[in-house]
This record gives structure tokens, C-alpha cells and sequence, in this order.
RNA sequence: GGGCGAAUAGCUCAGCGGUAGAGCGGCGCCUUUACACGGCGUUGGCCGCAGGUUCGAUCCCUGCUUCGCCCA
């Protein structure tokens, strides 16, 4: 026993207890300043700055899951490898607390709607929900040990961020590159607002009937003989008064007899029907009101893009049913029929029996038959209009916040032209370095797919508002200038009178933006961009100094779910602001799931708390689960991987305790080390390991960087190496006091190795044990954190800086052969029933001259792994035998004399 | 319908041209002053199916099947 153990007892107790460390450490690193971003810095300065730019989640509180801090954890085991590579880090925490999000979570928790409250009082409660949600999360973030320099924090509702989406709206339309124009948009009925494309999802697959709809031929346009009618199939039976046009494909001869022909819309003889006009700038064909005598009619038009294998062949042009409506109406100048208001409902006062029926349920997913639905196909049957109805799997577009099916509707908004830019946006996406590759299709796929320009308009209160006004007189917009940001025109007049006519009677702009116009600028924002332009002031808060050193950032670490999204709306933005990409890489991180494979989702209710998790087994314990996923795949929360984090803690304290046990009360070097074959292998092995773990943090693959530092760890440093020098420490006379002091060298070099090497992934207990068996040890230089310790292995060079980086091919291969050797000795322990504790009276070992001299130089290793006395070539005849790996040597052992006694 | 990913031991997953790996589980042994939250030994597999390329395919190519996701 060590002369030390009293003291050393008290430092290293001999469980580890994350309940009292996590803490202790998460206070004295906030105290150390170690996360705090200093641009002048040494790396600061020599422009080694590496900033991250991760994912503002909604504080909507409460929702948060083991999924959540999972893909937090990624994001942040990249970060502390590229500190610990001696980057000036800048990491902040930003919270997306604007946007409509937020107001259904306010809707809902408050049992309230938009409409029925005043403005002012839903923005308050949205802002008290937001504070109350970051709270949470910050607790959090600070609990898994995210390394944020928290004074960076943002959100994207606070001034600065709000002068920024502002200021992006102001350079779009400097750009002309921002229109307001009154076009069919994508719109919710549920939340009463426009979206974007981005915004849609696929709904589940559902039956959803396919009615078949019978149009009659117009008598005054029907030369002798030609057909009676036609017949058209839809899944929307309802819209059918809607209708301005049937189609068909220009080749199918089915039709071909119909050309020429106009049609009786149904159910429009009841009443006149009401032909809206729309247009308020004229982007829309004005049709007026159209005089009908009895059926409103339409005519036939033909057209590539109608599939003559759907439904009949023939199809009904409604404006609008969906995006396919629209690229007809536009391009063959149709006439314009809205039946729909912004709420869902009909709106055919001529028809009693649809009017102010609903199309949609207002719940979740797409009911097969709304009220709307469901009338109109009674009143077709009972015009004998509705020939069938038959069944027809098919998805409907769904808003991604509330599930509720999209309308079309038409209105002025502003949009962002974007589908000119498709090739200058898929080039961006080429010029990214994605991890994993493969990644890039999805963007690719979303780009190429566009066929909306942004609309960024939302008729919600949460949000950043327009920085316009219009003119009363002229209908002019009026802007504000850009040091007037962040502005509020609901709450500020215009400060000038209109610039095109003059008067000084403006309106404000009531609409904010889509909440991704915010978040899209994340990078920029943390770079103050919109102050890039501004006198630097003295008196400017440091959080709102321009950072353009900070652009473009280092890398973007997200989900592949809001890749269309956010990855797409940042790639655009600084495409269009700043020519360049957002940053120079983007990581993407897959789901957390079920123990079943399903996402973890609050909704669902199969999540855990991830704060359970760390009270119950650590955050390294939890982040050890989350470094398990290949990058960019999904990951099942198992509770037993988690406890193989706990397992892994638990070992890397107990072996640590085994060094200290050992190096307590050592002066290194006073003794010249003399390695011996045990020493050198398991050096090459840890600089191989530092190798092949380097290599793998490079490209973000954290997991393979954690299983090459575990399967070094694990197998070789624990199961071998302790165990082969633990006799140098205790009575035997084999080893010189160099082979000892080459022991304890390779002790704390491969500790402090290992400790860094795992720093990244666990790093409260790393820090503890750093701080208890290295710092002491590494003399005057030591880091103050082990977080801030040099990286073992030196950036752009081959050079490991442990062990002098040097990994010997002989010395592995001796290693191996050493290894073998003690496998053999342990098999024949087991087949013996003799425990690894009792010392054996021999070893025998077969095998020719040439063998005994290969091996010469591991016998005292092996004997003293082994605990044997003595090794000779008498293998007795009498003897189990075990094979030494495949070398064909076989070994056997003779027990210690007391162990031979009680064989019953 | 298009795209991306996955299919490997009972379970969860690595591997990806050269005789199949880990963890968990199972079985047996060892209570050994770092660790029983251990250790040692051991048991588990036509590496989804069918072709092709190759001296050699779990790995590359083609087709198919099933599952997940993205987009029509």
C-alpha cells in the first residue's frame, strides 16, 4: 500500500458521484470565464476563431426531450475538440421566440384565438411564455455542460435581431428583389395566415374519395352529334362551382371530339354565380362580374400536364384547388372564382345549401368529408351530377404546425423572388461541406423542386413587423431607413410624408414576417451584420459591436428536417446579402427516437426528460448515448446505452484512482525510464488511437472517435495494461527501478491522453480527474482545464504529441504476441477454475528456438501479468493446454501449490 | 411516381474487397487491495433476396423485397 493512501483516499473517494460533480464543475468553468469568446485572444488574433451556429429552438417551454439534447450534445462534442485544437471558439445560445410557433403555443395554453384579445396582450403573453421557455432550456444546456459562452446569448424577438430581419428586408428591396404583389398564396385556414412552401408537409396517406363529376355540354356551343358531356373525377368535390376550365391532355384522342365545346358548370344554374375580382394592383385578370343566364360556362383547354391515366383523363380547373390550378389559370389566362374566405369556409351566397360550410375539420388531419365536402356531394347527387364515388388513397398537404390542410387563396403579400436564383442556390449548395455527404441530395432535391417564391407575409401578430408604411393616398409603399431599426410602424408613424405623392397620410404595413426571415440570418446575427455599416461607438454594448470575423461561420450544426428550411432560407440570405455561404461546413444530425424507432416527440408522448436522465445517471452519462449515433443517423434512446456511459464513467475513475495509487507522491524523471515491450506497445497503441480518433473528430464523426478511444481504453489500457504493470509496483524483483519509473511515466501520459481523448464527449468527469491526477503532475505548464488542454495531436501534421507520436509496427506486433500469451494463461486459469488473483507456480510454453527467441523480451511481462514465477519449454503431459493465438505455440500453467489441494 | 437512407448475432448497432465485430443479453468460472457499476472464458450469424464484376463480395454494380424519411 502507498505511503500516500490517507490523503489520496480523501481526493479520490472511491465511487464517483456525478450528483455532486456536475455542478461543482458547471459553476467553476463559468468562473474560469473558460467559455467565453476573447477575439483578441492569441488564436483570436491570429484569425483561428472558429464560430458555431446551431439550431434556435422554439422556446414554446416544456417540450424538450432526450432528442433535444442529444442533437445539442453533437453539435457541441465538435465544439470542444476544436477549442481543445486551440480555436478561439464562439458559441452562443440563441432562442427562436417570435413566429407562429409560439403563438399556437400560446393559443393553446391559454385556451385563447387570434381575434378575440387585443395585439399587445397576445405579443405579452407570447414574450412571458418565451422567457419562461428559455429558462428551462437554459437549465438545461447548463446541466449537459454545453460549453456557450452565455453572454452571446440572442433571441431572435430582441431588438438586435429584429434590426437584423428588418435590415434584411430593407437590402431585398434595395436589390429589387422583394415584391409585394396580390397572387394565389398557400394559406392555413386554422391559423388564418399565408405560409410558404417550406411550411407545407405530406400528410399521411388517406382515402380520400374520388368523386365522379359529370359536366354537361353547353347546347348553344354543340354542333350535331357532338357529345353530351364530359365527366371528370375530383377529390374535392366541393369546389366544383369553383371550376373555370376542364382539361385534358392535347393527345388523348378520347377528347378530341369535345374541342371547341364550352361547359355547364353544375349546380350554377341554381343561382348566379359570383365571379370575385380580386386584383388590387392588377396582377390578376379582373373577369368582373359575369352576367349569367342560367349555367356559368367553362371551356376545354388542353394541356401537356395533365396525366391521361389519372381519374378519366379529363380534370376540373378550379381556382384554386392546388398548385396545378394555378399553373393552368396562369398560363391559359382563366377566369378567377374564390368560394373560399380566409376562415375555410364557403362563400356562395347564392347557394344556401355550401355557404359558410366548412371545408376543412378544424381538428387535426384531413377529414375525408368536412361539412362542405359532405353537402356539395349531396347537393350533386340530388342533381344527379355525382356519377360515383370510389376510393383513392392519396396525401394532402398539410400545414406542418397545426396538420390542417392548405388552402390556396389570393392577397397581397410580399414575396422574396427566389426561383430565379434555383442554379446560383444549387451551386451554393455544392460549394458546402456537408457531413454527411449525402445530405446535400436533400438539398439539391428541395431547391430543384421550388415553384414558390418566398412569401415572407404572415397575417399574425408574433412576429418581426414590415418596416413600411402605405400611402392612403397612392397606395405607396413608404420604408423606413435603416438607422431607424428595429421600427414598429404600428407603434411608430412614418417619420416623412410619402415619397412618391406627398401626403402625410400613411398607414402602417399590419402584417410581421415569417418567422424564418429571423432565423434565417442566425450567422449574421451573431456576426452583428446590420452593424457592420455603423461607426464603431464607444458606448455600443459589446453584444451589439460588429463581429465580422465571426462571417461566414465555422459551421452549422443541425437536423435533417430543416434542411428545406433553415438551411435553405440561410443559404439564400447570405447568397443575397453578403455573396457567400452562411459557413464553411454544416453537420447533420438525425432524431432522437423511441425505444420503437418512432421520433421522440412531446406530442406523441413517448419522450423522456432528459433532466430524469442526468439527475438519475449523469449528463457525461446521457452525452456518452448521444456520441453513439452515426452522424446524420437516427438514434434510439435505450436506457442501457445510457448506463454505458455510467459504466464507462465508472471505469475511467476507477482506473485513474489505480494511476493516482502510483503516481502519488512521485517525482517524474529522477529515475531514467527504461521501457519494456508491455510499456512500448501500449504507447504505439495510444498514439495510434490519438490518430484515429483525431481523424474522426476532423470529419464530425464523433461516435467512431469514441469507439476508437473506448476499444483502446477498454481493452488494451484496462484489461492489459494495468494488469501487466501492476506487479512492477509491488514486491517483484524482475523489474529495475527504470522499468518502474517507464510504468509510471506511461501511467500519466496515457491518463492524461486518455482524458483528453474523452474530454469532448464526457467532460465533467474528465475534468475532475484531470484536475486530480494529472494537473499536479504536469508541473507549472499544466492547463487550468483540462477543456483547454492542447489536443494530442497537432493540427495539418501527422504529429502526435504523445508518447513522441511514435507507433512502431514492431512493437505493436510484439504487443500482440505478449497479448496472446496472456490469453493463453487465462484460458488455462478458467479451465483450472484458478481467479486471476493467485499466483501460479510456472508457465510452460511450446515451440522452437527461433519462437523462445522471438519472445524473450516479454517474458517478464507476461510472468508478471501472469503472477507466475517461473516460465520453461516442459510442457507436462498431464497439462490443459491452451492455444497462444494463432502462432500454434501452446501454453499451460502449473498452479501454486495450495491451489493444487482442493480439488474436490 | 422521383430521391435519400436502412436491412449484419436474441436485442441495439459498428464494419464495407481478403477467414464476420462491439455493447447488451445467455451460459460457465473467478469474491483478485483500481473497478462485482467488475474480471476471465464462452455461446450466438447462408452479413434481406436474385443476378453480375472479381482470383476473392457483407462490402462494388444491376434488379427485386421490406422499413424509415424527403419530395411530387
Amino acid at each position: 500500500m502507498s505511503d500516500a493512501a490517507p490523503s489520496l483516499q480523501d481526493r479520490l473517494p472511491k465511487n464517483y458521484d456525478h450528483l455532486q460533480t456536475e455542478p461543482r464543475w458547471v459553476a467553476q468553468w463559468e468562473a474560469w470565464r473558460l467559455y467565453h469568446h476573447d477575439p483578441d485572444s492569441p488564436a483570436g488574433r491570429a484569425g483561428r476563431t472558429f464560430a458555431i451556429d446551431t439550431p434556435p429552438p422554439y422556446v414554446s417551454a416544456a417540450h424538450l426531450h432526450t432528442g433535444h439534447a442529444m442533437s445539442y450534445s453533437q453539435a457541441e462534442f465538435v465544439v470542444r475538440f476544436k477549442r481543445m485544437r486551440g480555436y478561439e471558439i464562439f458559441y452562443p445560445m440563441g432562442f427562436d421566440d417570435n413566429g407562429l410557433p409560439t403563438e399556437r403555443y400560446v393559443e393553446q395554453k391559454y385556451k385563447i384565438q387570434k381575434g378575440k384579445i387585443t395585439r399587445q396582450e397576445f405579443v405579452d403573453l407570447c414574450l412571458k411564455e418565451t422567457r419562461a421557455g428559455a429558462a428551462v432550456y437554459e437549465t438545461l444546456w447548463r446541466a449537459l455542460g454545453l460549453s456557450i459562452d452565455w453572454r452571446m446569448t440572442y433571441s431572435t424577438i430582441q431588438p438586435r435581431a429584429v434590426r437584423h430581419a428588418q435590415a434584411s428586408f430593407l437590402d431585398l428591396v434595395r436589390q429589387g428583389r422583394l415584391e409585394r404583389r396580390a397572387d394565389p398564396i398557400l394559406w392555413c385556414p386554422a391559423c388564418s395566415t399565408a405560409l410558404a412552401q417550406a411550411d407545407v408537409e405530406a400528410g399521411d396517406e388517406q382515402n380520400r374519395p374520388m368523386h365522379a363529376v359529370r359536366f354537361d355540354v353547353d347546347p348553344a356551343t354543340a354542333p350535331q352529334g357532338a357529345p353530351a358531356d364530359g365527366v371528370i373525377e375530383t377529390t374535392r368535390p366541393e369546389l366544383v362551382t369553383a371550376c373555370v376550365a376542364l382539361a385534358c391532355h392535347p393527345d388523348d384522342k378520347r377528347f378530341a371530339a369535345l374541342r371547341g365545346l364550352r361547359f355547364r358548370v353544375p349546380l350554377t344554374h341554381l343561382r348566379f354565380a359570383k365571379t370575385t375580382a380580386t386584383s388590387e394592383d392588377g396582377s390578376i385578370d379582373s373577369a368582373g362580374v359575369v352576367s349569367v343566364a342560367d349555367y356559368r360556362t367553362i371551356p376545354l383547354i388542353f394541356d401537356d400536364s395533365v396525366d391521361p391515366e389519372f381519374g378519366t383523363g379529363l380534370m376540373m380547373v378550379c381556382t384554386f384547388g392546388d398548385p396545378e390550378d394555378i399553373a393552368k389559370w396562369r398560363k391559359h389566362g382563366l377566369d378567377t372564382v374564390m368560394i373560399l374566405d380566409p376562415a375555410g369556409r364557403l362563400t356562395t351566397p347564392d347557394l344556401p345549401e355550401l355557404d359558410g360550410k366548412r371545408v376543412h375539420v378544424p381538428a387535426k388531419g384531413s377529414a375525408v368529408y368536412s361539412e362542405a365536402r359532405a353537402a356539395a356531394v349531396e347537393l350533386l347527387r340530388s342533381h344527379s351530377h355525382l356519377l360515383g364515388v370510389r376510393d383513392n388513397p392519396s396525401r394532402a398537404s398539410l400545414h406542418e404546425r397545426c396538420s390542417t390542410p392548405v388552402e390556396i387563396q389570393v392577397a397581397p403579400q410580399w414575396f422574396i423572388r427566389l426561383l430565379d436564383l434555383k442554379d446560383e442556390l444549387l451551386e451554393r449548395g455544392r460549394q458546402l461541406t456537408w457531413h454527411p455527404e449525402f445530405m446535400r441530395e436533400r438539398y439539391e432535391q428541395w431547391v430543384q423542386n421550388l415553384r414558390w417564391d418566398w412569401n415572407i407575409s404572415r397575417q399574425r401578430f408574433y412576429g418581426v413587423p414590415f418596416p413600411v408604411w402605405f400611402c392612403n393616398a397612392c397606395q405607396a409603399p413608404n420604408y423606413a431607413t435603416v438607422t431607424e431599426l428595429p421600427v414598429d410602424p404600428l407603434m411608430t408613424a412614418c417619420a416623412r410624408p410619402c415619397t412618391a405623392c406627398g401626403s402625410g397620410d400613411l398607414r402602417p404595413e399590419p402584417d410581421v414576417m415569417d418567422t424564418w426571415m429571423t432565423s434565417s440570418l442566425t450567422p449574421m446575427i451573431n456576426a452583428n451584420w446590420a452593424m457592420w455599416q455603423d461607426q464603431p461607438a464607444e458606448n455600443t454594448p459589446v453584444a451589439d459591436r460588429a463581429r465580422p470575423t465571426l462571417y461566414p461561420a465555422g459551421i452549422r450544426v443541425q437536423a435533417h428536417e430543416i434542411i428545406r428550411t433553415w438551411l435553405f432560407y440561410t443559404v439564400a440570405k447570405a447568397h443575397l446579402h453578403t455573396d457567400c455561404l452562411p459557413w464553411k461546413a454544416v453537420m447533420i444530425s438525425g432524431w432522437g427516437l423511441d425505444r420503437h424507432g418512432k421520433k421522440m416527440s412531446k406530442r406523441a408522448g413517448n419522450f423522456v426528460d432528459p433532466a430524469e436522465v442526468v439527475a438519475k445517471y449523469g449528463a457525461d452519462s446521457l452525452r456518452y448515448w448521444a456520441a453513439g449515433a452515426n452522424l446524420g443517423n437516427d438514434l434510439r434512446y435505450l436506457e442501457d446505452d445510457v448506463k454505458g456511459g455510467k459504466r464507462l464513467l465508472t471505469k475511467l475513475w476507477n482506473s485513474t484512482r489505480f494511476a493516482l495509487l502510483y503516481l502519488d507522491s512521485w517525482t517524474p524523471g529522477q529515475v531514467t525510464e527504461t521501457p519494456t515491450a508491455a510499456d512500448r506497445w501500449i504507447r504505439a497503441r495510444a498514439v495510434q488511437t490519438v490518430r484515429e480518433a483525431t481523424l474522426a473528430f476532423e470529419s464530425c464523426e464523433y461516435n467512431r472517435a469514441v469507439r476508437a478511444a473506448e476499444v483502446f481504453f477498454w481493452s488494451d489500457w484496462c484489461d492489459n495494461y494495468l494488469e501487466i504493470i501492476k506487479d512492477r509496483f509491488r514486491q517483484d524483483t524482475r523489474f529495475a527501478p527504470g522499468d518502474v519509473e517507464a510504468a509510471r511515466q506511461t501511467l500519466l501520459q496515457g491518463t492524461y491522453a486518455l482524458l483528453r481523448l474523452f474530454a469532448p464527449i464526457v467532460p465533467f468527469v474528465c475534468e475532475e480527474l484531470y484536475q486530480l491526477a494529472c494537473k499536479p503532475l504536469l508541473g507549472a505548464d499544466a492547463p487550468v482545464s483540462v477543456h483547454i488542454a492542447p489536443w494530442p495531436h497537432d493540427e495539418g501534421s501527422d504529429t502526435v504529441t504523445v508518447f513522441d507520436g511514435q507507433s512502431a509496427a514492431a512493437d505493436l506486433d510484439a504487443g500482440a504476441l505478449l497479448l496472446s500469451l496472456i490469453a493463453g494463461v487465462r484460458a488455462c486459469r478458467t479451465h483450472s477454475k484458478i481467479g486471476g488473483g493467485r499466483p501460479l507456480a510456472a508457465l510452460h510454453l511450446t515451440g522452437s528456438d527461433d519462437d523462445w527467441t522471438r519472445i524473450a523480451s516479454l517474458l517478464p511481462d507476461w510472468l508478471a501479468a501472469s503472477r507466475a514465477a517461473t516460465v520453461d519449454r516442459a510442457v507436462p503431459a498431464e497439462a490443459a493446454t491452451a492455444a497462444v493465438g494463432d502462432t500454434g505455440l501452446l501454453v499451460a500453467i502449473t498452479p501454486a501449490v495450495e491451489d493444487l489441494l482442493p480439488v474436490a
